[in-house]
This record gives structure tokens, sequence and C-alpha cells, in this order.
DNA sequence: TCTGGTCAAGGTGGT
DNA sequence: ACCACCTTGACCAGA
């Protein structure tokens, strides 16, 4: 299990998603822009190893408009030596790396333009990744889309696009269940029809679902990861108090996230931390997961822990020399 | 230097 | 047909 949180790092003081007005758009801007996002994102990746998070999404405004028409510039040519050492430094690492375009990237739209736009995006996002020399466990996180008045056809009309798409994107593809429209059953359905895996996010399915708990899901989960895309990902956030079903909390619920642990323990499953306050809360849960793993693992033999317990847990828990010595450091 | 209106992109749902 | 809302950070024009 790997812990992360997505994109923005609020204590490190950069940021690797800052963009500029299309109107003042030009080639030295998007250079410099890119430049310090590059340099800031290995920051970033730096300080999340040291901190045991071995999860991360990288923000889509790495290349500001990378998809855009205005953009001419080979900001892949130009950074290559880049991606190259930061992609170099993830695997090294072991790091698990996640892009979610947004909102606007819809395959099933029965607008042509609109598709066009989102299968340009994609092709972005792959080159990103492609660029770092990551494999298959590097996910592009997109939603279903849009329904249209039509869920089935929407479906339809998902996996008709998915098979025009190139192979690039395909091979890194995945769906989330949304907080609206498609369920983690839909998404399911969607594997089934196309084979790509299927990212659980557990506040849409409380806001969204027909109800099925956390043990039959992840029992589920497990079936729609093949090896090479590596352990599942998911998303977790807490509702936020006293606001509409859906809103992400501003900071972590240790009382909910331990509650989840204990209810998906047996799976092993990378997590995304959707809380506002980022990294901070991301530090609490690295505690609260290691906390119950330690709990679990006491007793538990030196093989075990090695070949059981994620690689953020297993950093301190058990480095090489067996668990039982650690477990006091957490009881 | 500070601030709030606005920013590439779409869809849904209420009126 | 039209408009507010979704959700968020940060850009940047104007004060």
């Amino acid at each position: 299990m790997r812990i992360g949180y997505p994109c923005i790092n609020r204590s490190i003081g950069c940021s690797a998603n800052r963009t500029f007005r299309l109107a003042n758009y030009s080639e030295k801007r998007l250079f410099e822009t890119v430049a310090g996002n590059l340099d800031c994102l290995f920051r970033i990746l730096r300080e999340n190893v040291r901190n045991g998070f071995f999860f991360h999404r990288i923000s889509s405004d790495l290349v500001p408009f990378a998809s855009h028409p205005v953009c001419i510039h080979s900001w892949q040519h130009e950074f290559a030596a880049d991606f190259t050492a930061i992609g170099k430094f993830i695997r090294a690492h072991g790091i698990r790396i996640s892009m979610h375009p947004d909102q606007f990237t819809l395959l099933n739209s029965p607008r042509v333009e609109v598709v066009e736009r989102s299968v340009a995006e994609l092709a972005y996002h792959a080159e990103a990744l492609d660029l770092m020399g990551l494999d298959e466990d590097a996910r592009i996180q997109i939603h279903v889309g849009g329904a249209y008045g039509d869920k089935a056809a929407a479906v339809e009309r998902f996996v008709e696009r998915f098979h025009l798409l190139d192979h690039a994107v395909r091979r890194r593809l995945a769906v989330e269940n949304d907080d609206r429209l498609f369920t983690f059953a839909d998404c399911c359905r969607v594997f089934e029809r196309v084979g790509i895996p299927v990212i659980f996010d557990n506040l849409h399915h409380a806001v969204n679902s027909s109800g099925e708990d956390l043990p039959s899901v992840f029992r589920r989960l497990s079936q729609l990861w093949p090896t090479r895309c590596g352990v599942p990902m998911t998303d977790y956030s807490d509702q936020a108090a006293e606001a509409k079903p859906g809103v992400h909390a501003e900071h972590l619920d240790a009382e909910s996230f331990a509650g989840y642990l204990r209810a998906t323990v047996g799976h092993d499953f990378d997590i995304m931390l959707e809380i506002k306050d980022k990294e901070k809360s991301a530090a609490v849960a690295l505690a609260i997961a290691r906390r119950e793993a330690a709990a679990r693992l006491v007793g538990a033999s030196e093989m075990f822990c090695r070949n059981h317990v994620l690689r953020s847990l297993t950093a301190e828990n058990c480095p090489g020399v067996g668990c039982k010595a650690k477990n006091s450091d957490y009881s």
C-alpha cells in the first residue's frame, strides 16, 4: 500500500502546476513555466520519498495548453532530459504515478469537437508519462463522461471511442466512479467491455452507488487490475461536515480512515488522499496505516511482513530485520 | 502591493 | 432558451 496526495504540496514553497492566461501565450512563457513546474515536481517527489509518500498525482497543468492548437512548440524535445531524470527517480524509488485530466475530457460526448479535444488531451498525458519512461502501472484516470439522457448509449459511445484511441493512451487509461452518474458497478461494466481498470473513489461511492459494501467492492476491484497495471488505485476522501454530499473534507477524519483500512484488510491497493490540506492529512493517514499494519503484524513472520505490506508501510516497519522489533514504535 | 473577477475546454438540472 | 452550479487554484488587471 502506498499513500499520496494529488498534485499540490502546500508546505514545500513551490508549485508544479503553474499556468498562465491563454492571451499571454508565448514560447518563452511556456518554456519558463514548464521548466519551473518540472523543477518543482522533482522537489515534491524527493520530499515525498523522504516522508514516506510513494503515490503521487502529477498535475495536468505540468505543460500548460499542451493539447491546445496554440501549442506548436516542442516541449517534448526541450525538456526530454528533465522528464527522463524525473522518470528515473520515480522508478528507482518505486513511486506510483497517476494523472487526472479534468472534467472537459469526455470520450463519450455526442459532439465531435469535444471528443477530438479530449483525444488530444489524453495523448498529451500519455506522452508525458512515456517521456518519463513509466510502465503501465502509471495510469491516466478519467470518468466515463456525460449521460446525455441515456446512460447505456453513453457507455456504448465510450466503448466505441476507446477502440479508436492510440495504443499509448489505451494502455494507460483507467475509469473512476463519479459522484453523479456512473457508479462503481457502471465502471465494472466498462471494464467488462474494454478491460481498463477501475479506480474506486469511496466518497463518490457514498454519494452515488447502489449500496455495495466495501468488502464486496474490494473483492471485485482486485479482479480489475492485472499485474502489469499494478495494484488497484483508489481515491479516498471524507465528507466535509455541514456541506453538501460529495464535498471533500478540509482535514482527514482519523477515525473514518482507520475504519476504512479495517474494512478493506487483506487487499493491497494504493490510496490517493483527496483531502484539501494535502500532505498534512497524508502524513496523518500514513501514521494511521502504519499503526494499523503494525497491530496486524504483531507476532507475524518476517516473510509475511516482506510480502504483504505496502511499500510505504514497510519502509519503516520492515527494514529487513523483521517487524516485531519495530512494533513497539507504534504501540 | 493587494484583491477579486476571471480563466480553454462541458454537462446537468432548474426555470 | 437561458442561466446557475459544479470545484479549485491561481493569474493578472486595475485599484
